[in-house]
Formats: C-alpha cells, sequence, structure tokens
DNA sequence: ACTCTATGCGAAATCGATTTCATGATCAAC
DNA sequence: GTTGATCATGAAATCGATTTCGCATAGAGT
C-alpha cells in the first residue's frame, strides 16, 4: 500500500499537505488537483493505524454481548450497525457467552485499540467499567443496566412480563405460570416481577414460587422448565416466557406433548422471527431490538462528538400483540 | 493508560527492555521482575495500535456475511469465534447485506486497519479481491466461493438438495417443487441442481421449471414463492426449501392455508434452530455452520503463521434428519 | 593468555499518519 | 510605505510500540 509519503513525492508536496487534502484543510486548488491525481494513481488508503496512533481515536466502535446465536442480540446489532455505518464507524461484535472473563478481555480490547466506545450488553451487573471510564471511552449499556451511572437503553421489562401476563388472564387462563432466565439478571427478574404482579392480584390464592422458574436464557433451559412445570401434580393451563428463546423451547415440549398452544396458553416477552406457527397461536410481546440498538448507537455518537449532559436512560415499550385463533 | 515509557522509567531500563519482557525474548531475571512490578503497578497494557503499526499486523481478523440475522451466519460467526478467540485474535463482524458496495468497504477496511485476514461469504461471485491480495492478507471463503485461488470451505450443496429431494420422494411424494435463493448465488444454484438431478430421473415427465422458483434467501422471499407455488393450477405436493429462512417462509405460509407438514411435504437444506416445530414434521439436511467456522478460522490462522502451501477446499456434507411423524 | 561466540541491554530508527510551529507570501488598512 | 493579519505550506515533532545496531561483559575453546 502506498503511503502518504510516496504520495506526496508524486505531487511534488509535502506529506502534511496530502494530510490536509485529506482532511479538508484548505490548500490551493492545484495542489489539491495534483494529489487527489497521485493518490489516484498510487491507489492510495490512508493506513487507518497510524492516523488512530496519532490521534488517539478510532472509528471503530464495540458491541458487546452476551449471545450472538440469539435473534434478540442480532436485531440489535443490525441497528447498531445500520447507524454505526452511516456515520463512518464499523462495529467489532464481541460475543461474552455471558462470561464476566471475556467480557472483561473484550473491554480491555477495546481500550488498548483506542476504539471510540462501547455499547455493552452487560454480562452481570458486577461488570467493571473502572478502566474503560479511566480511559474516557464512552460506554451506553442495553437491555440491562451497569450499576454505574452511564447512558442506557433498556426495555420496560415489567411492564411487558404484566402485559403479556394480563393477556392470559383475559383470554380465560387460570392458573399461568412463568418461565424466566437467571434471577440475577435483571430483564429476568423484572418480567418475572410483572407475572407476580398479576398473578398475585388476579388469583390471590395461589402460591406464585411454585408456578415460577429460574432458568437460562435458552431454548434448553425453556424446555427443562416447561418439562417441571408440566410434571406437576397441579399443572398450569398457560406459561409466560420470560424471553423470545425461552418461549421456543417451551412451545418445543408443549407440541412434544400435543400440548399445542392455544391448548396450553403461551405468552412469551419477545419476538419469534423465525416460528413456523402462524397466525400465531403465540401471544408476544414484541420488544424492539432493532430500535434499542438504533437509539443506543446515537447515544454513543453523541457522546463521541463530545457531548457531556447528565447520563440518560431511555425506556423502550414493548407491544402486544395478541394470539389469534389458529387457523 | 500507561505507556511503556512511563513502565520503562519506573523500573529503572529502556523501553526496549521492557518490550521485550513482553514479547518473551530473553531478559535477566531481575529485570523481567523489575519490569513486571513497574507494569502492575502503573496497570500497563500495551497500546496496540503502537504495536500494530510497527508489526504491520494486527490480532484481528474480520469475518464478512452478508446477513447477520441468519442464524446460519451467527452459528458460522460462533465457530470462528472460538477458535479466533482461543489463538488471541479477536473478530470484527461485517455484515455487507449482499451488497457489493458495503462489502468492499469492509474489505478496505481490513486492509487499512491491517487486520490480520479474512473470512469470506461473499455478496456475490464478482467480490473483487485484487488489493487484499495485494496486501498480502489471507483470505479463506466460506460458504460460497470468490472466483479466486483461495482457501475454502463449503458445503455438498448439489449433494445437499439430492439427499432433501430423495427423502421427500421416499416418503411418497410425487410433485416436488423447489424454492431457492437468488440463481447468481451459487449455493442456492447448486442445491436447485441436487433437487433437479432427482425430479428428473423420478419424474421424467414433469417440467421442473413449472416447480423451481428462485427467490431471496429471506424468510419473506420463501413466502412469497411459496404462495405462487400453491396457486399453481396444479400445486406440488412438497417443497424442498434452499435454506433456513426459505424454509420458514414456506412453513409459515403452509400453517396458513391449513397445510401443516406433512400434509405437504417440506424437506429443508439447513436447520432450523428456532423452530416450535417438534418433534419434526420436516425432513431437514443440516448444514454444519459452526463446524464450517471453526475450520475456516483453522485454516486462516495456518495462512496468518505463514503456510503457503497451495489453496485447499474443504467439502463438508449435510446430514440428513428424517421427518418423523407429528406427535 | 587470546581469540571467538553468545548474551543482555540501551540508543536510536522505524511504522505512517496528524499536527504544531515557523516561514514567506499576499493583501488590506491607515 | 509600513504594519498587521491571514493564509498556504513545509519541516519536524509526535503518537507508543518493536526492532536493528552496536557495545560491553561473560564464558568457551585452543
Amino acid at each position: 500500500m502506498a503511503t502518504i509519503y510516496e504520495v506526496a513525492k508524486l505531487a511534488g508536496v509535502s506529506p502534511a499537505t496530502v494530510s490536509r487534502v485529506f482532511n479538508g484543510v484548505a490548500v490551493s486548488d492545484e495542489k489539491v488537483a495534483a494529489v487527489r491525481d497521485a493518490a489516484r494513481q498510487l491507489k492510495f488508503t490512508p493506513n487507518r493505524t497510524a492516523r488512530t496512533l496519532r490521534k488517539q481515536e478510532s472509528e471503530v466502535i464495540a458491541l458487546v454481548i452476551p449471545d450472538i446465536e440469539n435473534p434478540y442480540f442480532t436485531e440489535l446489532a443490525r441497528g447498531v450497525e445500520d447507524v454505526a455505518q452511516k456515520a463512518g464507524y464499523s462495529v467489532v461484535l464481541c460475543n461474552t457467552d455471558s462470561q464476566l472473563e471475556k467480557e472483561a478481555t473484550y473491554l480491555q480490547i477495546a481500550i488498548s485499540e483506542h476504539m471510540a466506545g462501547v455499547i455493552l450488553a452487560a454480562a452481570s451487573d458486577t461488570t467493571n467499567l473502572d478502566d474503560i471510564q479511566a480511559a474516557g471511552r464512552p460506554v451506553v449499556a442495553v437491555d440491562r443496566g451497569t450499576g454505574y451511572d452511564i447512558d442506557g437503553v433498556v426495555m420496560a421489562n415489567r411492564t411487558a412480563g404484566q402485559a403479556a401476563t394480563e393477556h392470559l388472564v383475559r383470554a380465560g387462563y387460570r392458573r399461568i405460570a412463568c418461565i424466566t432466565g437467571p434471577q440475577l439478571i435483571e430483564t429476568a427478574y423484572e418480567r418475572a416481577q410483572g407475572w407476580r404482579a398479576v398473578v398475585a392480584r388476579q388469583f390471590p390464592d395461589v402460591d406464585p414460587d411454585e408456578l415460577l422458574r429460574y432458568s437460562t436464557f435458552r431454548v434448553d433451559g425453556g424446555r427443562e422448565v416447561m418439562e417441571e412445570l408440566l410434571a406437576l401434580p397441579e399443572p398450569p393451563d398457560a406459561v409466560v416466557a420470560g424471553n423470545n428463546l425461552l418461549g421456543v423451547g417451551a412451545i418445543q415440549v408443549l407440541t412434544e406433548h400435543g400440548l399445542t398452544p392455544p391448548k396450553l396458553g403461551v405468552a412469551v416477552v419477545g419476538s419469534l422471527p423465525f416460528t413456523t406457527l402462524s397466525p400465531s397461536a403465540v401471544t408476544l410481546v414484541r420488544l424492539p431490538a432493532r430500535h434499542m440498538g438504533v437509539t443506543a448507537a446515537k447515544m454513543l455518537l453523541e457522546r463521541i462528538a463530545g457531548d457531556d449532559q447528565p447520563a440518560r436512560t431511555v425506556v423502550l415499550r414493548g407491544e402486544l400483540q395478541p394470539a389469534r385463533a389458529a387457523g
């Protein structure tokens, strides 16, 4: 690859002038022409590494997420990418598998690669952001909080859990279970709290804890606890799934048991983009994951540009999509 | 962030020695201790940008794919990530949306950021790799060829299409359609060719072109052409879907029409990780996407390490998973 | 005892861009 | 016509690591 020096020599100017041409600083028309010409001839592309080293900032943002195989997060990623790309930034997608150690590694890399900023769906609320804050890199939290006072975009989880449950109540179900993710993950906990509030009000004689299951936010987790629920002496007649993958797992198990929804009512907090049930027999509270990504990316870009207003938290609401009777 | 100079000063050695300590070059025990001590005190992390500039190579590899929202590619990404991460590399995930222009931009970035190599699922077979080859960066093709003589990992697409179709024949279906991706994408074309071979042999009186539909590799594409097929004067009694998303779209439409498989036979080339049909009424030819990622990453790492044997192509076979009778 | 090699280590060059600083030219104002 | 401001431009410093080069010391070989 040609360097700025070679371009300078061919154009008969100094390297400084070449740099100025490419950065929009005032240069006489004739030199601009000469430089552009030389650059074209040599197929010059500025070396981003050198530029980053000198400017102490790169046009790369890190998106750190716990599970790249979850469509919820890829949809989020998609939103981030669209905004970033338009602004001339590229996105490094970092998959942590919910492991704090992997997450810490990626955050270190973000620092030592001088990345412009980080969008983080934290593996846990004990994630340590001291170093990256000390490095002055902006961080925007998505989906979950971080324990730091930083910008964030989250879903209205409690409301979503509530809406899902209420809809099942309206549909006539009387014994509504809930399966959700790890208790330590706030999204899992809050959605369950939404469910709990409705159940406690509507069915005061039911012991909520019997019908509540914490699991992983994965398909196999959903399968496992759904089996447990069905094996109860008095099984539920409906279930609220705390995220998309749990929903998939639960529905799989139900189908295996001949309890295809709506025989047993199912409401999912999240979307099922690849479901083959259609028109859906399942109630969804669709979460605007892509919109979350877009919002977070915009906020991050503002911070990168130097905005230092107090930290903001944006809360996005899910949208109830009621089950239609199966066709 | 502390620099190597500050560490050197605190440890009472030269910056060169600090560098040597961190790169495993011979240094006396006492100086090693002093340097490590100083580094710990200052929380020193080497600046990767400076290192990349000097070494002309970074520990980052680019994974360029056409659709990050397709679980097939995220599974692939997962395989790449696992291998890369273990080898100390991080992965930049670049989503091209099958647009040559976006793809070209990302390839330029890979060059100008001195990335160690690229794993590429090309947007089209006209992708231009001249620049990146001139830059001496290794490229491994995945899923699809590139028109260049480089390492690659592909699926046995024709065989997969054939296996899917043959299974439908064995299951008694007589009028088997095929929906696949854009004709210009070799995976789409080859899978259709597999289908065509079987149909031509088994049902010589059928005009294959009437039952073959090229579309996009997306859910809406599958929906659209499935509707078309059902509207035929003489509709098919089974269909082969050329990838996972087409399969999802097709099954959605079938469900809407009350033709839930196996009423109308469905075989999909690919996996349906988030399907809610279970035990599946759908025949799958599962493609080892993750394995493809692992293989490609290993090949790339070998090239990065300097291996210059002739280009290799690895072909992976799908695995037939017959539909079980619905429970 | 006298080379000869090996080894540890610091000084300085290097990677390729950006940016500061100094210089000379141009032009307006009084 | 002198002063001052503005502007284009080049030389050189800078970002922070790695690496070459050369020197000094230590140990091996004859």
